[in-house]
Order: structure tokens, then C-alpha cells, then sequence
RNA sequence: CGGGGUGUAGCUCAGGUGGUAGAGCGUCGGCUUUGGGAGCCGAAGGUCGGGGGUUCAAGUCCCCCCACCCCGACCA
């Protein structure tokens, strides 16, 4: 491709509305172009960069022996009613109406459809197991698109499903496509940590995320480097400490005026946030008050949260919600002189506390050394205290890292959670009927172009690595005016192409600094400088992964990048 | 959905107290230049996010709406 024809526009300038360097940098360097919140195209070098990726995925999808077939955009409601994610789902669904006021809704995932197809064909125990997985574009109304490719509303991703006869096929499954996307990972070079998730919206028994270290991730890991045990923070749970071993002083009752936060009462009083009781009242269901108690040096996991309440559906309680129902102000929530009907939570954090600084529900007052079953007594224990960095590993008390990271993949074991509601069933060797066992397998595809530039990437742009790369080495024409120059370069960029590189060739007529700081910026693996050199008969290959450089005759230059591309790719 | 912020040229931005819009980069024409985002000369390019209001006069003041970004809660 001469770039002097290619569609492929850079920018001097940072884009004013990215900050997450994927997102900076695939604008900036002409990937891709939004087009409204959360939805973008994707330009020829960033689809390039897109179907290797994909084909990447799909080479071991195929060998796994799953099966690529193409599921619809437009879903009909009825199958979405059918499972009862039609009302479940929420927002997130778009739904829209054909002329005829049929409903349906743009593809978000593809159980329900892929279940529907299965159950029309599949119906002996002799047709299992089967997996089948496509690539598809998925539509999410997303609460807060963000960060480019990283949360789209419209984005590309692989799901494949599997269908087995019994709970070990099932299993046996989900082992191997573990396998599949740990090799999917690698071949894509991105450094990926495998952890334990929970079930959410999906719904099955079992599951598994695979997620890629970023600081632009929404996902936090826990893991273990003693055991090697690593799971989404959102489902370690965390035990009661050991108690406190401490002298219980006299319960006093302090003037803390307008102190409100933990910050600010532990200043005041000059104690550890660990030593005070923080207090926050949630509202469930709309109405009924929940108040969560936690030590004060922890913040409560909502995640972990919704799951001791048993539904999504609550919110912090409002400052006129606190005045109706303590009568107090945030800041000076507490469990003393608690009304009647305000269910109380205890975080396993504030198991054996002792002398701590407690609110009563009285503004500007606080007691300090209250003590639990002299004072005040506990109540029902739950585990809803967000993970830290050195919080005990579930698996061997070691203390835990804590990183940020971005969910690539996720895999399902679901059981018959759609299988049953949809009838999905097969006939087993003793004649009788049963749902088929099933999992789910996703990756997000343009997610992980943008994990990728997350992880090469530096001050100049980004470094693609050789097997995703748009195109393998760019030739850079320094003066395409000057005669010998435009020949030698002319020349390369054929040989380059019987020898099956993938080539630019940047006939440009640009300054020699402008093409190399686009071609840092774009990232290509390798470049061919053909410059003053060619007095000597040399060009200069750099490699940009390490800014490695060195010269080469013309007549070596195509082979000896051949060679390079060819290591990289293996 | 809660909180914060921004909308002015293709891009990045500047435009006290109201007086009819600018810069740099990019683009186009010309000359010069070619190993790290070159220089000079000239030119084109704007419903100032949209609507309403106040005013002789609104990019600027007031009201409503929209879009986008960031933080929080949620998903690949």
C-alpha cells in the first residue's frame, strides 16, 4: 500500500476528549473515528488490525473444534420473554419496534437465539456435545460509555457456546475453551491473569474472567503469589479478624461539631480510622431502610452488597431520608438510639473491635471508646467490605495483590439456565428427555484491540505487536524528489510484496521528521529508512518495539525483515 | 442514574465589564527544503452546539434543550 493513497490520517494534536492512552492513541494515529458516544468506525488500518485479531481468535476457536456460524443483530422479543431477560436486562437492551409494532431488541449477547437454533435441530444425546461460536457486532446501552474501544455501546466480540449431554461433558468443555483463550491470549501478546468471577446478568454455576493488566481497566483483581489463586474482588470474601486484644477504657461522649467525615473525626480525635464505626444507610427495594455498619478504615463493595440484600435495587439513603428517619445528619449516623424497622448489617470488619468512636444519631456528638457487648451489641454478620492489597488470599491466608485490570474474556458455565425456560431438550440413551447443559464463552474483540495499544505503547505511539500489526514494515522514502532515492524505495516495496510482507511504502511528500514520528506514532514493527545511506548501497532497518537500528545493503534489507517478522509471529 | 466539566475554523485553543470573531497546526497555490513533526509568500475556510428571551446591539447576560468528556455505581 502506497500511504500516499491510503486512507490514513494522523493527528499532530492529542484529541481533546481521550485520556486512556487507547483511546488517545488510536484516534490520534487514524484507527478509528467516533461517531457518537461510545460508537465508532473502524478505519482500513485499525479493521486490519481488527481481522487479525479476529482471525487470531477464530484459528483457535476452529481447533478447539467449535464451529463458526453468523447469529442475527435484531432479536425477536418473544425469545428474550421466553428466558425473562426481556424484563430483566433493564436499560441496557435497546429495543425498538418493526412497522408492525413487533418488538425486538439489537443483539447485547446471543443465549437466548443460540438456544432457540440448538433446540430446532439438536434432539438425541448422539448430536452433543456441540459448540458453536460466531463474530458478531453487539449492542449494549451502556450507563457510561468510556474510554474509545475500551466500553462501547456497539462493539465487536467472539461468543461461543457450548451444549453437553451431562455436568462432566459440561465441564469438560469449559476446561477446554479455559485452554483455548490462554493460547488465544498469548498469540495475541497480551499479559492476561485468569480469575475467579461472579455469575452476574449471565446467570449459570461457575465462571471465569480473563483480564488484562491496565490502568484503564474497570476490573479489580485479587491475587495470590504464594498459591497462585486470583479472582475478581468483587467475590473474595473476607473472614472476621482475629479480635482485638485491648483494654476496655470508659465510654465518654465527645463534642465533635461539624465533623463529618471518617478523615475528619479521626484528625480530630487523633485515632485510626480503624477505631471508629462508620455508619451508612442505604435505602432497599425504595423503601425499607438498611443501615451497614463497617470499620473505618474500609469502604463497603456494592457489588457484595447486592448480593447479602438479594436485588440491585437500592441506593444510598439522601440527606432528607437520614433527617426523616434518625433524625441526624449524615456524619453522625450511628447505632445508638436507633428507631424501629432500621435493619442493621455488620461487617465482618467490626468482629472484636474494641474502644471504638461511635455516632449516635445526634449531630455534632460522637461517644468514644464504646465497646461491643458492654456498650453496644452486635447484630447479623455479612461480608461486604470492598478487597484491599493485603487482605488474606481465600485460598492460603497470604495477603493478597490488588491490581486494576480490563475483563477480555469471560466464560460461563450455565447449567440449564436457558435451556430449561426455553425447552431445550435432548433424548439420552435411556430414552429419557433433559435439558441440555450449556456455557458461554465470550471475548471482546475491539476490546482487545484497545488492551493491546494499553500494553505497547509509549511516549511517541503505539507499538504493535508483528502478529496484530496494521501493516508489517513501513518503507520510508526520506526524499521521494530525489531520483535514486524514489527507485531504491520503489524497488523494496515490490520485493516486499512477492516476499509477502505486508507493506507501506510512505511516498509522501513529507519532511524526513514527519515520517518518522508518524511511523513511531502508528506503530508499524519495522521500518526500512531509505535514505542518504544509498550512497553506500545501505538502508536502515529499525525494529520499534526495542528502537533497535542497523544498517543493511539493499539487497538484504527485504530478506532480513522477512526473517524478523517471521520470529515475531511464531 | 448521581456528581463535576466542556461545546468558537478540519484539529488544539484564545476571545475582562455586550459593539458584529482570532491564533497555531492542518488544507489549497507558489518558491525553497529533505535523517526526527522544516522555511517564506499568498489564499480559502465559522448557522460561535440548538431554541427562546433581555437589549439599539449577544460568542459574551438570562431560561430551556442537546451533545460530548471526566469521577462514582454497572457490562466483553
Amino acid at each position: 500500500m502506497r500511504w500516499s493513497r491510503y486512507f490514513l490520517y494522523t493527528s499532530k494534536e492529542d484529541p481533546a476528549e481521550a485520556e486512556a492512552p487507547s483511546h488517545r492513541l488510536l484516534l490520534k494515529a487514524g484507527f478509528i473515528k467516533q461517531v457518537s458516544a461510545g460508537i465508532y468506525e473502524i478505519l482500513p488500518a485499525g479493521w486490519r488490525v481488527i481481522k487479525k485479531i479476529e482471525n487470531i481468535v477464530r484459528k483457535e476457536m476452529d481447533r478447539s473444534g467449535a464451529q463458526e456460524l453468523l447469529l442475527t443483530v435484531l432479536n425477536p422479543a418473544e425469545l428474550w420473554k421466553e428466558t425473562g431477560r426481556w424484563e430483566s436486562y433493564g436499560n441496557e437492551l435497546f429495543r425498538l419496534k418493526d412497522r408492525n409494532g413487533r418488538e425486538y431488541c439489537l443483539g447485547p449477547t446471543h443465549e437466548e437465539e443460540i438456544t432457540d437454533l440448538v433446540r430446532k435441530f439438536v434432539h438425541s444425546y448422539r448430536q452433543l456435545p456441540l459448540l458453536l461460536y460466531q463474530i458478531q457486532v453487539k449492542f449494549r446501552d451502556e450507563k457510561r460509555p468510556r474510554f474509545g474501544l475500551i466500553r462501547g455501546r456497539e462493539f465487536i466480540m467472539k461468543d461461543a457456546y457450548s451444549f453437553d449431554a451431562d455436568e462432566f461433558s459440561a465441564m469438560m468443555s469449559y476446561e477446554n475453551m479455559k485452554f483455548a483463550y490462554d493460547r488465544i491470549f498469548k498469540k495475541l501478546r497480551l499479559d492476561v491473569i485468569m480469575a475467579q468471577a461472579s455469575v452476574g446478568q449471565i446467570g449459570g454455576s461457575q465462571s471465569h474472567e480473563f483480564i488484562a493488566f491496565t490502568d484503564y481497566g474497570e476490573a479489580k483483581v485479587g491475587y495470590c503469589e504464594n498459591c497462585g489463586y486470583a479472582g475478581n474482588t468483587e467475590i473474595i470474601s473476607l473472614p472476621k479478624p482475629d479480635p482485638q486484644e485491648e483494654e476496655e477504657k470508659p465510654m465518654e461522649k465527645v463534642h465533635t461539631p461539624n465533623v463529618r467525615t471518617i478523615e475528619e473525626l479521626s484528625r480530630f480525635l487523633n485515632v485510626h480510622p480503624s477505631k471508629i464505626l462508620k455508619a451508612v444507610l442505604y435505602i432497599v427495594n425504595a423503601k425499607d431502610p438498611v443501615m451497614v455498619l463497617i470499620r473505618g478504615d474500609r469502604d463497603i463493595d456494592e457489588n457484595k452488597l447486592e448480593a447479602v440484600l438479594g436485588t440491585e435495587n437500592f441506593r444510598l439513603a439522601d440527606d432528607k431520608e437520614v433527617k426523616d428517619l434518625l433524625g441526624t445528619e449524615k456524619g453522625f449516623i450511628g447505632i445508638f438510639n436507633l428507631p424501629e424497622g432500621v435493619k442493621v448489617l455488620w461487617d465482618n470488619s467490626l468482629y472484636g473491635v474494641k474502644n471504638m468512636v461511635v455516632a449516635l444519631n445526634e449531630p455534632d456528638y460522637h461517644y468514644v471508646n464504646a465497646n461491643p457487648g458492654r456498650d453496644f451489641n452486635y447484630g447479623k454478620f455479612v461480608d461486604v467490605a470492598q478487597v484491599v492489597e493485603g487482605d488474606p488470599c481465600p485460598q492460603c491466608k497470604s495477603p493478597l495483590k490488588v491490581r486494576k485490570g480490563l475483563e477480555l474474556g469471560h466464560i460461563f458455565l450455565l447449567g440449564t439456565r436457558y435451556s430449561d425456560p426455553m425447552k431445550a431438550y435432548f433424548t439420552d440413551p435411556e430414552g429419557k428427555e433433559k435439558p441440555i447443559i450449556m456455557g458461554c464463552y465470550g471475548i471482546g474483540i475491539s476490546r482487545v484491540m484497545a488492551a493491546i495499544v494499553e500494553q505497547h505503547h509509549d511516549e511517541k505511539g503505539i507499538k504493535w505487536p508483528t502478529p496484530v500489526a496494521p501493516f508489517e514494515v513501513a518503507i520510508l522514502c526520506l526524499n521521494p524528489s530525489d531520483q535514486e532515492l524514489a527507485q531504491v524505495s520503489e524497488k523494496l516495496y515490490l520485493e516486499a510484496q512477492e516476499k509477502g510482507l505486508e507493506v507501506i511504502y510512505d511516498d509522501r511528500e513529507e519532511s524526513a521528521g514527519f515520517k518518522f514520528a508518524d511511523a513511531d506514532l502508528v506503530g508499524f514493527p519495522y521500518r526500512i529508512v531509505v535514505g542518504k545511506k544509498i550512497k553506500e548501497g545501505k538502508v536502515e532497518i529499525q525494529k520499534r518495539a526495542t528502537g533497535e537500528r542497523f544498517d543493511v545493503s539493499v539487497e538484504e534489507a527485504i530478506n532480513r525483515v522477512k526473517e524478523m517478522v517471521e520470529e515475531d509471529k511464531k
